[in-house]
DNA sequence: TAGATTGTTAATCGATTAACAATC
DNA sequence: TAGATTGTTAATCGATTAACAATC
């Protein structure tokens, strides 16, 4: 009875970071006070009534005939999330892709700490990539020891992805962002999230294809 | 009877660009001739019934006993997402995300073909980035019309998507590929896929703060 | 009060997985 | 042939949406 955990799964996880970045980035704490699930249902484009159920999720209750209390709403998901901790993070891969998440301020903001960019090209390790100088592997292992990197989020070419998520679980990280189009292999206990860009080029060439011949 | 046209849904499309890739990646037509679904299953984790149901959904048959020829599968996806075609797109932002996007030889190899690169920052305006040299954002219109482009690309900022997003739909573009954590409205006929990396934050850390806890 | 909104259950919808006959 | 594999239907699972009593 009281171990009993609730797993909160992806698709509620991302709404609400969705709702948590809609209303900070659109609702003035001081001027509104309660936001309803009708009005951020259809800000979102979403049913009301899946709001309701997740925020019911995370324990936030709102108010019959009023709606949810905005600072209510923040501070659970910031809470539930983690938003205002720094979460370190190491990335390997200084091309643009690796360069652009490192210096992206978007992410920051949430608590995104990027300590270390890496990559094995002589040719990029020394430059300055916003804010960071990029390393070389070897100091990997104890770049993520000493500042207890658990996250670890790969930029490198499809062929080194396997190799490197390896590497990084094997000197400690638990939590992989993947944005190599590898399929990865990794231990049970490794969560990993493949961010797979090129995959959405089959949903957009389909549907210009469609567009293309519109003698249908 | 004639006209009954089923759209293939995004979770399908995706899987079947992912087939793609890993049949092109891993496999040797000259060594190999035929993939089974479970060995593709076991390749991709994934159900092999899933696999076997996507394959008839685009109308590649196999045969009992041996598998599914890889050819044959090639081909039908290349046919039906016109891989081998050139898709012209225009990308708006040339931040280090939309220069990350213009110059990723994965997607090139899959046909998307960036004609060109814009933004509204006279700093960058002139600057070579990745093959592309960045245009202010008054020559837009013309490039669009000219190049005949139908797939626009946002990588800008938060408070500018909408307003990018609404000028390049004016200029003639269908098909949009958002990277801006922005919720587009749009006209009902304009297509659009939602990258919104930043989501992603949620599922990580609440994973890494489940792991910073393993007292239960 | 009347109207608006939550909280929650039930209904629906759609996607995934299991199962197995067909068959090479 | 026996074993392997497809093709497809049925079963299951899970997520979304509808509905509405509770109520401020």
């Amino acid at each position: 009875m009281a171990g009993q955990e609730n797993i909160i799964n992806r698709l509620t996880l991302d709404r609400l970071m969705q709702y948590y970045h809609w209303i900070t980035e659109n609702l003035d704490p001081k001027t509104e006070a309660t936001v309803s699930s009708s009005q951020l249902a259809k800000q979102l484009t979403l049913d009301d009534s899946q709001i309701r159920k997740d925020l019911a999720v995370i324990g936030v209750k709102g108010q019959r005939h009023v709606g949810f209390d905005i600072q209510e709403v923040i501070v659970s998901i910031r809470q539930l999330l983690g938003l205002s901790k720094s979460h370190p993070a190491v990335v390997l891969g200084a091309g643009r892709l690796g360069g652009a998440i490192s210096s992206y301020n978007g992410f920051v903001s949430y608590g995104l700490n990027i300590v270390a960019l890496f990559d094995n090209d002589p040719a990029k390790i020394g430059l300055m990539i916003g804010g960071h100088v990029v390393q070389p592997l070897d100091h990997l292992e104890s770049v993520i020891k000493q500042s207890n990197v658990l996250l670890g989020i790969l930029a490198v070419p499809d062929h080194a992805a396997q190799e490197s998520a390896d590497r990084v679980v094997a000197a400690g990280i638990r939590v992989i962002w993947n944005f190599s189009p590898a399929h990865l292999r990794l231990p049970e206990d490794i969560f990993v999230r493949h961010e797979r860009l090129f995959v959405a080029l089959a949903q957009l060439f389909y549907h210009l294809n469609r567009i293309d011949i519109p003698n249908g």
